[in-house]
DNA sequence: CTGAGTCAAGGAGTA
DNA sequence: TACTCCTTGACTCAG
């Protein structure tokens, strides 16, 4: 088998230096200083993470939503872009340079397609945010991935609203990328709302197993790869947690797992995220096995 | 110092 | 109506 040109993922965090992105605080306790120091303390480790993800071969990373705690709540106390910008400029100029690049994930509070006009304006902030913080770290390839609208009784409604809310963001649908999930939106579902975007599509591979949408893994994969252009398709590998509710993830990667995405997607060009409770040393062994896989290069 | 309870936020399902 | 769960962990405070 050839080397699969893939490049490895985790996310927010690193257990091997104990290092996370995931710092926040209490709403109640949001002064200036104390955000300011989970800032700073962020970006310092997010530094340090992507040193070691050079010296690893680790091409993608996963910053946690909250770098900037509450970086887009109106109670936030100052312009962090103008007082972090400076030192997100320059973690972004580091991983430019080594080939990394970081992405983000707003979580599932984030709903552009909702029927409240007061959740719509709260999620188009959380994603100008992101995208925001993107446009500091790393203008060039960054990916915010969010799931697919809730779909309210009436999914085509939910997709109109959705895909209203999102189309006027220049800023947000040029980092933005539609993700799978394992209930409403499969992948083949998926793609008609992200090409009416112009946005990406990011396969995971725990949610095609739930919810296929009548395609195999392969068929999902290629069928999602033009939505990259020339740019590197994203997927999200990860194993369901034994025991575990349906989509909880394992501490590491099945080889089951493993052994699928590469059936699957060798002759694609991938950057695997991997969703693993072990962050980094889920991802190490996959890096050393599909090195070994090619022989020594 | 430790462990339990809690944390901005939405939506869907269950009781 | 009230409660649970998301992807998780970090924060807070009572003891």
């Amino acid at each position: 088998m050839s080397l699969p040109d893939w490049r490895w993922g985790y996310l927010c965090e690193n257990r091997t230096l104990g290092a996370t992105t995931l710092r926040t605080l209490r709403l109640g306790n949001l002064t200036a200083e104390r955000a300011r120091d989970k800032v700073q303390a962020n970006l310092a480790d997010l530094e340090r993470m992507v040193r070691f993800n050079a010296e690893h071969c680790i091409g993608v990373l996963r910053v946690g939503q909250q770098l900037v705690p509450f970086g887009s709540h109106p109670a936030f106390p100052y312009d962090w872009a103008e007082e972090h910008g400076a030192a997100m400029r320059q973690i972004g100029v580091l991983a430019a340079g080594l080939s990394i690049c970081l992405t983000m994930h707003p979580g599932q509070f984030v709903q552009p397609g909702s029927t409240d006009p007061g959740v719509v304006e709260r999620s188009l902030a959380e994603l100008r945010y992101s995208a925001r913080v993107l446009s500091l770290l790393n203008p060039g390839d960054g990916v915010m991935v969010l799931h697919g609208p809730a779909p309210g009784g009436d999914r085509e409604a939910a997709a109109e609203r959705f895909i209203a809310a999102l189309a006027g963001e220049t800023e947000v649908l040029r980092y933005l990328a539609l993700e799978n999930d394992e209930r409403w939106w499969s992948v083949r579902e998926l793609l008609p709302v992200a090409e009416r975007l112009g946005v990406p599509v990011v396969a995971d591979t725990l949610h095609h197993g739930w919810n296929d949408g009548g395609w195999t893994l392969r068929e999902a994969l290629e069928a999602a790869s033009p939505t990259w252009g020339g740019r590197r398709q994203k997927v999200h590998l990860s194993s369901q947690a034994e025991g575990g509710r349906p989509g909880a993830h394992a501490e590491l990667v099945d080889p089951a797992d493993l052994e699928q995405l590469l059936a699957a997607g060798s002759h694609l060009r991938l950057d695997v995220m991997v969703e693993a409770k072990a962050k980094e040393l889920a991802v190490l062994p996959l890096v050393g096995e599909t090195a070994r896989r090619a022989g020594v290069r």
